[in-house]
DNA sequence: GTCTATAAGTCGATAGAC
DNA sequence: GTCTATCGACTTATAGAC
């Protein structure tokens, strides 16, 4: 039995993760990747016919990712805050781990339409919106009075925008705020307390 | 007396822009600009030289109106209420106007470095986090007791992060909730309030 | 200034030896 | 499977006529 992809194929699928998600679709070379590979080019066609065929397996792959970080970062089931917390300093360590992933799928994302549709297919079978976890888990809070009536759709934009913008805006952030460094873990700390604190007081039943 | 800018260095300009700003440094082609600006291929290094310079200065322009739009959306002073409610509603529509400056600002400026540093030094001289207006005034609410005590960095990256990301991650969202569209102006409207609401009661001081 | 024509270089892709 | 060598297409850039 052979293995699906072998040792070659796979870091060369590797490295071509690394260069797209520098370099972007256009930017990136198969000269590059073949180099850092440490396999010719013409491997790289052997494997993977063209580089459009390499680069969609890559995007494919990442956004999977990108939406598996996410599920991935859902704690289990306990009271709304706890959940709350615990999902706002997970989703920062997860995207502070790999700020090029959030940066690459929100810039290609816009050319890829019909890719994406395919793997949300697949990832949330049927209805997106009510196999979300985290929608899910909040209108459960708002049923048990645990916050104030809230649209989940609003606070699930809220949560993730605040996690991600610190740190898909890092290198210009960092220029603005001198001694900002957006991936420490010192600042996702801080952050997480401060994004928690900011939701659960604006999310409080006002009687 | 003649101008700085023949009618087709602007007109060029503007079509590189465009192009620039859907297809990235390396995605876009002069050959394209120069169609869609109508003039001939041999005039873009006529006026810009290269493809290099004619990128830079189109970036620094575009990090320009990216901090101009910023500072814009600052409304006048008036209690923190209504200077709240009234930047994120106005910010909300500036990006949602152009969607695509922010998207292109957040890819390309990890490889421009130096030049968004000589933009900074130029917008705000000095000190950019005691000349940033927003800063100034959430210091001055915690002063009067209009709001509890909070860091206004994180403030800043909260309220850009919650009203950038539903936009820019658009072509994403609008696929994971059918019958989204996140620039029109029913869900601008939507989200101000949402995102109001939530920074509203998560700043009220806690006797 | 603006064009045509073409040079010079880069990049994706493939043929063919091993 | 993996390499070398090279082709052909595309892209930036420029020379030169008008």
């Amino acid at each position: 039995m052979e293995p699906l992809t072998t040792e070659k194929e796979y870091r060369i699928l590797q490295v071509a993760r690394d260069v797209f998600l520098e370099k972007g679709r256009q930017g990136a070379r198969m000269q590059e990747i073949a180099e850092r590979a440490g396999v010719n080019k013409a491997l790289l066609h052997y494997y993977f016919r063209s580089k459009e065929r390499l680069y969609r397996r890559v995007f494919e792959e990442e956004v999977v990712r990108f939406f598996k970080n996410f599920m991935d970062t859902i704690p289990a089931e306990s009271d709304f805050k706890t959940f709350l917390q615990e999902f706002v300093s997970n989703y920062l360590h997860q995207v502070a781990n790999s700020p090029q992933l959030v940066r690459f799928v929100l810039w290609e994302i816009r050319e890829e339409g019909e890719v994406l549709t395919g793997v949300l297919q697949r990832l949330f079978q049927g209805d997106p919106v009510q196999n979300n976890p985290f929608i899910r888990r909040v209108l459960q809070a708002v049923q048990d009075g645990e916050i104030r009536p809230t649209d989940p759709k609003h606070l699930f934009f809220s949560v993730v925008g605040m996690c991600v913008y610190p740190i898909i805006a890092g290198p210009l952030l960092e220029r603005l705020f001198p001694n900002l460094s957006v991936t420490d873990e010192q600042f996702i700390k801080e952050r997480a307390q401060e994004v928690f604190q900011l939701l659960w007081q604006g999310l409080q039943p006002t009687t």
